[in-house]
RNA sequence: GGGCUCGUAGCCUAGCGGUUAUGGCAUCACCCUUACAAGGUGGGGGUCGUCGGUUCGAAUCCGACCGGGCCCACCA
């Protein structure tokens, strides 16, 4: 039933976005996901959220952009490709790889799409295209050709530099390597007590060492300040065995006096605690490792020699000069080891392309304290990061699929042609049609690097909101409303994204930011393939529909504050609550008012007490919503329709709505009054429920008003107050229940006496009717029944 | 190792200085009461992680510790 109603929405476009409207703009930056693996129950629960905001804004009178956008760049599609057709991309040449790729997501049917559909998600289009709304592919020409123009403006703004980088080197496999693809093993290794000579003494200092063939590159040996045993060094050269090198001796905190003999030697690139070094101590870094594994001039006569036959060698020449004193294995090393090859990183020098950030930091600090954060305390992530940056942002990496750096080099003079803007250009195919501006030259190198995965998905709020390809109307809806997003790229995403678009456009690019925890399984584990501890959530929708998982996202509590823990359970007994209002509803639409009848109303005073209290939780559901608060409303919600419109409103007018007792007769008028308020109430509790619940308030609003609650306002309140006080009108009608079960008695059976509190004396009649009471007395405060 | 964050009944959650700690799920008992048994009504269940401190008063503020979770880094 809800799929059909999902249907005809996709089908009539209900939730286009138009340009050119008049209403104001409110936009959200969806996250696009990778389109190559199946949606995860964490993705489907952010979306439906995301889903019940951009619901939520429509009836507030927004114009929603909400694009579904598809991340198709990059790593993840590599290896996929890599995998599905069984070939090594460092062996097939980049133009085959390319086609791998291509063909891979041709191949993929967009899954995801069809479960957010599922899901019963509004996006703005279901359709790919170019236009404002459409679902949108960060690997498009369109896409990637804004990618590469914000390239140019930041080189043309000389934000963009190039230097050296020290990257994670796969010898294996020829290629950088990201490091979020390095896994840690412990390999055995040894220690290797080698021999270093004091210059001026002569004297032996023992230093231990894992990696002996990097002796050559050796800059500095260092001990900690506090270690007696080799303050007599402070400020002395030693020289290096086997290579006979002057390096100084200096003491320095992050020697640590318990590792090995307490000393040790610096070299360039053993690990990144040692590049962090040079760095910091301003060395000069001694590359010994080249790209295929081998060492290099610098190592002298281990030249040409793999590491671990370099290893081998020096360790024969260190022993005939009896400079090794003993090898202790150690169990433990961690090395850091190639996720794709099993081959243990090296770590090498390249040139890269930076952007600066640096200098900005300072005012990435205001604009973070700028974008309104939801909940407020994740805030202090991106402040922490802000702080610790310590480099500027690396931008290109040595990957195939990926955006690519509209950048070409004089072979004549070496000066760089950047690309035409608007024009998505592949510089490793293509020639760069034109002359050099600096010489005249007419050869040209087209650079073979390709963007960091976040230089491209940092342009996403720019992107849909029409930079450079739609002029007029970014320029008036520049700022993005709503970036949703995780926690845990708030590092990457959010920041790179604040950073990225501030230097573009000198502006805060978002003005709220929500940041979800995760699900998580229902004993608080991370959900993982491995474990195969995951819920899948074509399972979920196969079994419950999307109703209940809906409800589920939003009664199960903050995902702003915490983690969610994610059953088959949980969502169903989510379900559940929702029987009560489709009762409800039964209920109500059995009741209706001709038109002369809705013009003879006679409020009564239970009457009055349900629109009060109606327009309480209006109003409070709206405060909850507007700081994307969906739990606290929501709960809210199906307690107030269960405990005071079902249970004791209802119950109360019950009789007065069908006024077909022999006994008690209402006037029309007061029968009237009874129907219209609990039309309109429910009225507004499915309103309330629509962003949450379209479908099902869809389908039963359609029934009862024949009206698209799509297309319906937020509800406002009346303003209508009341005497009665909801706690005891509540707690009367539960004494009242309560005698009658503890006496054994039915509810039809009859009271002789009750004394109830003074504020309900105007429902009197109703109370006698409702609970068959003989004689009712009111009293200030007190509830006394008598059964017999 | 560094940082962030969270510990409230079997499970989840509200409260975040002031009567007897909120609600849900689960559990137990009773009930086909003309919207509803995929339901209704009622009940039981808590030393608010531990130990100190501030205060007339602490779940709430401060400190230490214990235990989850996440992010980052990973050591000659």
């Amino acid at each position: 039933m809800e799929l059909a109603v999902y249907e005809d929405w996709k089908e009539n476009n209900s939730f286009i976005f138009d340009k050119d409207s008049k209403l104001p703009v409110y936009s959200i930056d969806t996250p696009p996901p990778y389109i190559n693996s199946p949606v995860h129950i964490g993705h489907a629960s952010t979306y439906v959220i995301m889903d019940f905001i951009a619901r939520y804004k429509r009836m507030m009178g927004y114009n929603v952009l909400f694009p579904l956008g598809l991340d198709q760049n990059g790593l993840p599609i590599e290896i996929s490709a890599e995998k599905k057709y069984k070939v090594d991309f460092t062996r097939i040449g980049r133009e085959k790889a390319v086609e791998y790729c291509r063909q891979l997501l041709n191949e993929t049917t967009s899954e995801s799409v069809d479960s957010f559909f599922k899901c019963g998600i509004g996006f703005s289009s279901w359709k790919e295209g170019t236009q404002i709304g459409d679902i949108y592919q960060t690997d498009s020409p369109d896409y990637r050709a804004v990618t590469q123009s914000t390239f140019i403006d930041l080189y043309n703004k000389g934000l963009i530099y190039e230097a050296d980088k020290v990257v994670n080197w796969d010898p294996k496999l020829q290629t950088t390597v990201s490091d979020s693809e390095i896994i840690y093993e412990d390999r055995p290794g040894f220690f290797h007590d080698i021999v270093f000579k004091v210059k001026d003494s002569g004297e032996e200092v023992i230093i231990g060492t894992t990696r002996p063939e990097l002796i050559c590159t050796c800059g500095m040996v260092i001990y900690n300040p506090s270690d007696k045993r080799y303050q007599h060094l402070e400020g002395k050269t030693l020289i290096t065995p086997y290579f006979n090198k002057e390096v100084l001796c200096k003491a320095h905190p992050s020697a640590e006096i318990d590792k090995g003999t307490g000393i040790m030697m610096m070299c360039s690139y053993g690990d990144l605690t040692d590049i962090r070094f040079f760095m910091e101590q301003k060395l000069d870094a001694r590359v010994a490792i080249n790209k295929n594994g081998t060492l290099n001039e610098n190592a002298g006569d281990l030249n040409g020699l793999k590491i671990k036959e370099a290893r081998e060698k020096i360790i024969e020449g260190l022993k005939a000069q009896n400079l090794l004193k003993k090898m202790t294995p150690t169990q433990a090393h961690r090395t850091p080891i190639s996720e794709r090859s099993g081959a243990a990183i090296e770590f090498i020098q390249m040139k890269e392309y930076y952007l600066k950030q640096l200098e900005f930091k300072d005012e990435m600090r205001r604009i973070a304290s700028e974008v309104n954060i939801y909940a407020p305390e994740s805030r202090q992530i991106l402040l922490d990061w802000i702080d610790s940056v310590s480099i500027d942002w690396p931008i290109t990496r040595r990957r195939f699929y990926a955006t690519e750096v509209p950048a070409w080099y004089c072979k004549k003079c070496g000066s760089i042609q950047l690309a035409k803007k608007g024009e998505y250009v592949q510089p490793w195919r293509e020639e760069y049609k034109g002359k050099c501006e600096k010489c005249g030259g007419e050869e040209f190198r087209g650079d073979e690097r390709v963007f960091d995965t976040w230089f491209d998905s940092s342009i996403s709020p720019l992107y849909i909101l029409g930079y450079e390809r739609h002029p007029e109307f970014f320029k008036e809806h520049e700022q993005c409303s709503l970036r949703p997003q995780g926690k845990e790229i708030v590092r990457t995403w959010l920041y790179y994204t604040l950073l990225k678009d501030y230097l573009l456009t000198g502006k805060t690019i978002f003005k709220d930011a929500w940041i979800h925890h995760h699900i998580v399984t229902e004993d608080g584990t991370k959900m993982s393939k491995s474990k195969g501890n995951g819920i899948d959530p074509h399972n979920v929708l196969e079994k419950f529909g999307s109703g209940p998982f809906r409800t589920w996202c939003a009664v199960e509590g903050n995902l702003d504050k915490g983690d969610f823990r994610c059953s088959y359970t949980r969502i169903e007994n989510a379900g559940k609550l929702l029987e009560k209002l489709w009762n409800v509803s039964k209920f109500v639409s059995m009741f209706e008012l001709t038109k002369e009848q809705s013009n003879e109303i006679e409020l009564m005073e239970i009457d009055k007490w349900m629109i009060q209290e109606t327009d309480k939780i209006i109003s409070e559901t709206k405060k909850g919503y507007e700081k994307y608060d969906f739990h606290n409303p929501s709960v809210r919600i199906i307690n107030f329709i269960r405990d005071e419109f079902a249970s004791n409103y209802i119950e109360t007018v019950k009789r007065r709505a069908y006024n077909n007792d022999a006994l008690i007769k209402f006037s029309e008028a007061q029968r009237n009054a009874a129907v219209k308020t609990l039309r309109e109430t429910l009225d507004s509790l499915l309103l309330l429920l629509y962003p949450i619940n379209p479908a099902m308030t869809h389908f039963i609003y359609k029934n009862l008003f024949n009206k698209e609650i799509k297309e319906e306002k937020f509800p406002n309140t009346k303003n209508i107050k009341s005497t009665i006080s909801s706690e005891e009108i509540q707690l009367f009608n539960s004494a009242v229940w309560k005698t009658k079960k503890d006496n054994n008695l039915s509810l039809k059976d009859e009271i002789k006496k009750a004394i109830a509190p003074k504020s309900l004396e105007p429902v009197e009649i109703e109370l006698r009717a409702m609970h068959n009471i003989k004689e009712i007395e009111f009293k200030e405060k007190e509830i006394i029944i008598n059964a017999k």
